[in-house]
DNA sequence: GTTACTTTGATATTCAATTTCACTGGAGGG
DNA sequence: CCCTCCAGTGAAATTGAATATCAAAGTAAC
């Protein structure tokens, strides 16, 4: 947490950037949150106790988050993009459902491996990847 | 070609729905395209042809196409939507060159099967999946 | 305090996706 | 072959998320 806050004062010092009182709102908040949410989520959430903080600097923020590895930028095809909190680099692929709408986070080391032997193949090489699946979570299935 | 202009014509009667010149063009143009095209670019290639039709009945025609699966919604995350073919029901997944935009296809049965692996595990039920792998080509990366 | 920035936040713009609605035209019954 | 009805069409409008704009406010160095 407090380690987060320092990345995130590095990388700003780093870029030139202030540390402004918007700035540490926004990524305190966005750091309580578990799970994947959106931009306007996360404005909603801030604006309780902060009425004064505009989206676009919530919409800003976020961006400088991922910037700098805080956060992960996700689409899940479902109109807006996501955010979620990076836990030390960690990767990890998600299951969805498309009834209840529940993420399911996965990691498959065998999955990735594949993936490099594929690209190798193709001569390609690796930036980042998306593994999504889609379908019904146990909840959904036996209801 | 023919045997697909088939599905459509009983796909379109099953729903009840009509079988009008305009679907019969969209159709017809849209299986002469190979690739990933936008609903855009089939868009500009129909009206060449055929400069009455509208762009509004060229985007339902495609929702219509992937309705009965003949055509397969790809969201590459490039900001619009893309088509394709689908040929007899064959999955592929992509790996798509952030540089030049090519889009590479492959197929990998031991990545499919790990994925009902984990499937399983979290008693989850697959209905779809994509995975996409970002990065550059051979091309892009020799230059 | 003055200067030279950056940041903020309300608002405007963009752009693909989708909807609307008045007019048109397939297709089955006669 | 003609009717009639209801689905289809296409120009235009609307939506909604993402992003840009810009005047006002903040910040830090001089
Ligand atoms: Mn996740
Ligand atoms: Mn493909
Ligand atoms: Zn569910
Ligand atoms: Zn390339």
């Amino acid at each position: 947490m407090s380690e987060k806050r320092e990345i995130f004062r590095k990388y700003i010092s780093q870029q030139g950037l202030k540390l402004t009182r918007q700035r540490q709102v926004i990524l305190d908040e966005f750091l309580r949150m578990e799970a994947h949410l959106s931009t306007e989520e996360l404005y909603l959430k801030v604006r309780k106790k902060h009425p004064h903080i505009g989206y676009a600097t919530v919409y800003r923020t976020l961006k400088l988050l991922a910037e700098c590895g805080l956060a992960k930028e996700r689409d899940f095809g479902a109109g807006q993009t996501l955010y979620e909190v990076t836990h030390r680099g960690q990767h990890h692929d998600h299951l969805i459902c498309t009834e209840c709408g529940e993420i399911i986070e996965f990691e498959d080391l065998r999955i990735e491996e594949l993936q490099k032997q594929v690209a190798k193949k193709y001569d390609f090489t690796i930036r980042d990847h998306r593994l999504e699946i889609y379908g019904r979570c146990s909840k959904c299935s036996s209801s």
